[in-house]
DNA sequence: TGCGATTGCATCGCGTACGATTATTTTGAG
DNA sequence: CTCAAAATAATCGTACGCGATGCAATCGCA
């Protein structure tokens, strides 16, 4: 008859099988291949984002910013005033609502468009994906991060 | 003849398309997911995941576990200690190399492993995804971080 | 109209991330 | 065997993220 199996504990779960793991590397790999592009910019890559915000649209609140971004004030708000004291945004409080803070590109601002036109090409290109692969991936994390904030 | 194209700006990049944002803000809600979870073990995500490294083999160095993590000394160091300072490790100079600190569970920390079994399968849940379409994903954004960490 | 609830932003504290530097130990070429 | 180079952690400074809280402006309802 056989030797029975020792009662080895049960093994824990394995960290490449980790999907939060995946996403959570995959997205510091993204941080530290975008850090010597941004830094030609003087952006970090969370004031990168605000960028592309409002150069999809300016003129927005603070609330709005997080609702793009998924962040509260309490990330923004510090961030925002260093990318105000670099010059490329202006904070004032809206008229109409005293309690609202409206975001405006400076001309610097609007002028570092040009300057990082070659970023997401860039980018794509660091990856290996074609861009159908890049869509397709980037479509199912956004379906994924959909389903998890709820 | 119809009119010309008038001379608008060429549009930014849009940040739906973009997928390293799409990383980024579905790491954040793993983050928001796990937090409560781990909250009952008295983890922070980070800590956990060097954690789920040590259940994995135990005895590891600084720099092993920074390996597996693709974090360096200088973010593991302050966090190592809180989690020797939480009771859930030993922090000690390997004997054969004084270069090098070895990590080894406590019992406490041993003992975490059965409170932390029920985590990984509350957590697929919330994604929504089958256990296959989460390997798959798990599998494509692990060959994307290969690739962009080169 | 008055006033409590809500909204929107700011502040504070803690814990990561990470570049740059330092200190200590080990290695290895000559 | 020696000493410069390499390896390994630790330290320091800056910038996120975010929970908790504070504060002023606005809203909504009696």
């Amino acid at each position: 008859m056989p030797a029975a199996q020792p009662p080895l504990p049960p093994p824990g779960p394995k960290l490449s099988e980790f999907l939060c793991f995946a996403l959570y590397s995959a997205s510091h790999a993204f941080n530290r291949l975008y850090k010597p592009l941004l830094d030609e910019l003087g952006l970090t890559y969370p004031q990168y984002l605000v960028m592309v915000t409002l150069w999809e649209r300016d003129d927005r609140t603070v609330g709005e910013i997080g609702e793009q971004l998924f962040l509260e004030s309490n990330t923004l708000t510090p961030l925002l005033k260093r990318m105000e004291a670099a010059g490329l945004v202006s904070r004032s409080r809206d008229p109409a609502d005293e309690r609202q803070v409206r975001l405006r590109l400076t001309d610097e601002g609007r002028a570092l468009l040009d300057k990082a036109r070659h970023v997401p090409p860039c980018v794509l290109e660091a990856t290996g994906l074609t861009a159908d692969e890049a869509r397709s991936l980037t479509d199912q994390i956004g379906a994924l991060r959909t389903t998890l904030s709820r």
